[in-house]
DNA sequence: ATAGGGTTAG
């Protein structure tokens, strides 16, 4: 009998050693452990029913199982363990993801035995009820919800949670006010939900009036504000947080800074995470937005020491890492590395292609980018509006007019994406360059949005090359208005006027520039230029 | 000890 075993296996090194690797979050490592007993002679260890069930819950956590599931069924069926509570759930658990009716069938036809096998029924009936809510099979799920003869706060947690990201907002509310018993995890499902529906103040007052609150209550709301773009109301929560060592709030912190546009901000909280009294070490998803921000702040230098002590803490790289540095490197021109670290991915999604297009256009690989481009058409997958920055900007590197003009047109007609600020400032660029003025001026004028100093500024760009003070005074004039306080642009005005032998504008508009306090000029003289 | 709630990349 499974018992008997149980006792004289549980703190077996083995059982030890996958359920800490389990446990860890490292699911390949427990799975490997437990297949390399075959290896030993380990018989009587490997039939623990309790290193059983934390290799199927390792196995629930690998994206693509469904072979796995039934050929751990056979396992557990011949080791006469399939009755044991533990195993037993977890099986079901597995199966419950990809196949609820063979987790069903189990549950029916072959009930786990013994004295916890009560509960166990109950824990496996809420992995199917999870399960069929993750599916979004609302139906199914409210069946089993009605039928199951014992149900604890998991199943009506996960009833409510269902309910709620379905947007049957007013439904979870009810079972909410229903439910016998409640906690945090059962005020942080309608939080949720409120928050995945654009209720941010809904959903903080539901904060505040919480009874009880989690670092899953903080955390979700952070990154409901992070989502929103609420930087200010993110970062007053998480300095309101009493739990500083919860990594899970500082990489939200860390994240919501990044995805923001505050890099810097990312960072300085990423130092302040690895003071000596801050008990917790930054994971790979800490990196992973730490080396973004690098990559954002064009500091490479900081993002190179960042890469050798996570090395240092031995942190495996992930598909997310790996593509946060391709993006580091490509920004440093190690397009090598940056190719390396690219072939070596697990799995290459739209993101990571965009990442190596992307940086593949910044250092004029065209070649390379329209290659990868047609590797990922191949493989099916759906390019995006960052794809075609980076397939543009390989052209406009390349001084490919029309190509360009082409790839401009076929993402709209082809993948209907509506080109954005980035998309019309490479196109300007391109345009201007090629002494297409009028053209690139007109493209302004047709932009659905307002456009940005950059995009004036770029065909402000092309004016000097092409020396053309008439027109250059407009654009830059639209330059100064939407970025006042940026000298770059009188720079450039006074560079065309010095081209022009226009002397006399020089000196006015470097009086002006005095005026306006602008008068420390970078590097650049126009002087020299003319 | 098996179930549910949160954090990552262009």
């Amino acid at each position: 009998m499974p018992t008997s075993t149980a006792a004289s296996c549980v703190n077996s090194p083995l059982t030890l050693a996958i359920r800490a690797a389990a446990d860890q979050g490292r699911p390949r490592r427990a799975i490997a452990l437990y297949v390399s007993s075959f290896r030993s002679d380990a018989a009587a260890h490997r039939s623990c029913p309790f290193a059983l069930a934390a290799v199927l819950k390792s196995v629930s956590r690998l994206p693509a199982h469904a072979l796995a599931a039934a050929s751990f069924h056979a396992h557990l069926l011949r080791l006469g363990l399939l009755a044991h509570p533990y195993p037993h759930a977890a099986l079901a658990h597995l199966y419950s993801r990809d196949h609820p009716d063979a987790a069903r069938s189990l549950l029916d036809e072959t009930p786990p035995a013994g004295a916890r096998s009560a509960h166990s029924l109950l824990v496996s009936r809420n992995s199917l009820l999870a399960s069929l809510l993750r599916s979004g099979d609302l139906p199914a799920a409210r069946a089993l919800f009605d039928q199951m003869p014992v149900r604890d706060v998991v199943s009506w947690n996960s009833m409510v949670a269902g309910l709620a990201k379905a947007g049957r907002l007013d439904c979870a509310i009810e079972l909410f006010h229903q439910m016998p018993e409640r906690n945090a995890a059962s005020w942080n499902a309608v939080m949720c939900g409120l928050i995945a529906h654009g209720h941010l103040a809904r959903a903080r007052e539901w904060f505040e009036q919480m009874p009880v609150r989690s670092n899953v209550s903080w955390i979700t709301m952070i990154s409901g504000y992070a989502k929103a773009g609420d930087v200010q109301a993110a970062a007053s929560l998480f300095e309101r947080m009493e739990n500083q060592n919860d990594l899970y709030a500082w990489n939200a912190m860390i994240a919501c800074y990044g995805q923001n546009g505050c890099a810097r901000e990312a960072i300085s909280v990423f130092i302040r995470m690895l003071k000596p009294h801050i008990c917790v070490l930054p994971n790979e998803k800490t990196f992973s937005s730490v080396i973004s921000a690098c990559s954002q702040l064009g500091n490479l230098r900081f993002g190179l020491w960042v890469e050798s002590f996570m090395c240092s803490l031995g942190i495996e790289l992930d598909d997310h890492l790996r593509t946060a540095l391709v993006d580091l490197y490509t920004k440093s021109g190690r397009i090598d590395n940056a190719f390396k670290l690219f072939r070596g991915l697990r799995t290459r999604d739209v993101v990571s292609y965009s990442a190596m297009i992307v940086g593949c256009g910044m250092n004029g690989k065209l070649s390379e980018a329209i290659g990868l481009f047609k590797e990922m058409s191949d493989a099916k997958i759906v390019p995006n509006a960052v794809t075609f920055v980076g397939l543009l900007s390989a052209y406009n590197h390349a001084g490919l007019m029309e190509e360009a003009r082409a790839c401009f047109a076929f993402m709209s007609s082809k993948y209907n994406i509506r080109p954005s600020m980035e998309h019309y400032t490479i196109m300007v660029d391109l345009l201007g360059r090629s002494g297409k003025l009028d053209e690139a001026f007109q493209l302004i004028m047709k932009m659905p949005m307002q456009p940005h100093a950059s995009v004036w500024g770029a065909l402000l760009l092309a004016c000097r090359l092409h020396t053309n003070v008439e027109l250059g005074e407009m654009v830059a004039s639209k330059c100064f208005e939407l970025a006042p306080g940026e000298s770059g642009y009188y720079i450039l005005l006074g560079n065309i006027y010095a081209q022009a032998n226009k002397w006399d504008k020089v000196k006015s508009l470097r009086k002006t520039m005095m005026e306006m306090g602008l008068s420390k000029m970078p590097g650049s003289s126009w002087v020299q230029a003319a």
